[in-house]
DNA sequence: CGATTATTCAAGTGTTCGATTGATTAATGG
DNA sequence: CCATTAATCAATCGAACACTTGAATAATCG
């Protein structure tokens, strides 16, 4: 039967996908990659992976086509194939939300150790950026910020922030975020400026969820 | 380090819903429990796997909570855990329709052997649809129809097709559909009344597929 | 050219997965 | 209450997968 053989042949190829998704480092290195281009090296070390068992998720990825990989001088950079990998990333995401009770659990678990650092209110926060009655912070790593960011935003990597306190104005609030809701370089932050005597408070958005909602990004380094 | 644990135990559960759609079998049983509820036996028979092994499948399924199972007299039921587990399917297929250029060539291999079967415009079938001066026919089994058709379509399963031939209007244009673009019922469906003389199309949209674009569908029974 | 560095390859090993088989449970009906 | 039927369970075995280790490749630089 002709027909058993292409919907067998179809099936394959769908669950080519779903391999390269059916693995918590690979999914790692899809998140990460949804925050900008990098190196074997850099997500090793971010996925806290070994290089070589990083190079061969990279490598089940690339033979899903989910990403794409460029040799540029001694470094091979990996990307993301299409930014409908990112859509597809987060719609798998969305869906384990909604359908799996132990993710909430294992947030909250998480977060029940310290303040409670209520996430800004997504309607809200968007129509106070877009006022500038506040300064976005994004801690992200400088190089995610240069491959994407929330238009205005200030860029201070969590690790320099200690550091680089008197940029910031003690008069307006802060909105700090990430990678996304699973991220926890905000959450460190909101933390350090709180105690910093900051008004300061998490957004559990990241580029990609941005993005998603239609919002412009900007590459590069803010014009402003 | 609090966070590594918690990323870890995110991407674990990411991962089992990659591992639920990680292999044929449980796509095609995805697939068929998308176009509506079934028992364990139906889906064994319809994806060809004996009923064992599509029993551990479904259960694979429910253990990623994308499937529910009802047990009704002497049957169990299985059907979609939620509206939203479809939409990821189809997420998931068209990721894999515009990365994988081998589901094209996979479908033009098999489509290539016969008549062509330019599928209908989209835009152009809904809105003739919409005015009714086509006759919309679902070819699909007559559970399926029940569980859900496109207001007003006839339903006639492939299988009685010859029989009841005398059912359709000779002069009026014919738009069968099925399962989705690879299904092939509607395909044998036009093939078998284009050969008795009536002007037969295929439209390669499903239910899902017309759902999923915000159409209206009928439940049970069509009214007319 | 030789040394260095980033990445990939190849081989080995323990684990998980996939399908089959035959037994078992659960609901129904005579 | 035994027979029947639908579904699941349990055990099995080969295949595929995940991670490690150490070697190989490829680009760069002194």
């Amino acid at each position: 039967m002709a027909e058993a053989s292409l919907k067998k042949a179809v099936y394959e190829q769908l669950a080519r996908i779903g391999k390269a998704v059916a693995s918590p480092p690979r999914l790692e290195l899809l998140d990460l990659l949804c925050q900008g281009p990098r190196t074997v090296e850099a997500l090793a070390r971010e996925a806290g992976l070994s290089v070589a068992n990083t190079s061969q998720h990279l490598q089940i990825l690339h033979a899903a086509r989910l990403v794409e990989a460029r040799k540029e001088g001694l470094f091979v950079t990996y990307r993301l194939a299409d930014q409908q990998v990112c859509e597809f990333y987060r719609t798998l995401r969305t869906l384990a939300e909604s359908r799996l009770a132990e993710i909430e659990a294992i947030v909250r678990m998480f977060n029940s150790g310290r303040e409670s650092l209520e996430p800004v209110e997504k309607q809200a926060l968007l129509e106070r950026v877009r006022r500038a009655e506040v300064i976005v912070l994004d801690v992200r790593p400088p190089e995610e910020y240069r491959a994407a960011h929330i238009p205005g935003a200030v860029s201070i990597p969590l690790k320099e922030l200690k550091a680089h306190l008197s940029m910031l104005p003690r008069g307006r609030e802060i909105v700090a975020y990430c990678r996304g809701p699973y991220c926890v370089l905000a959450v460190e932050a909101v933390k350090l400026l709180c105690a910093k005597g900051f008004r300061a408070v998490r957004m559990d958005y990241g580029v990609p969820e941005w993005r998603a909602e239609g919002w412009p990004v900007t590459v590069g380094e803010d014009p402003r």
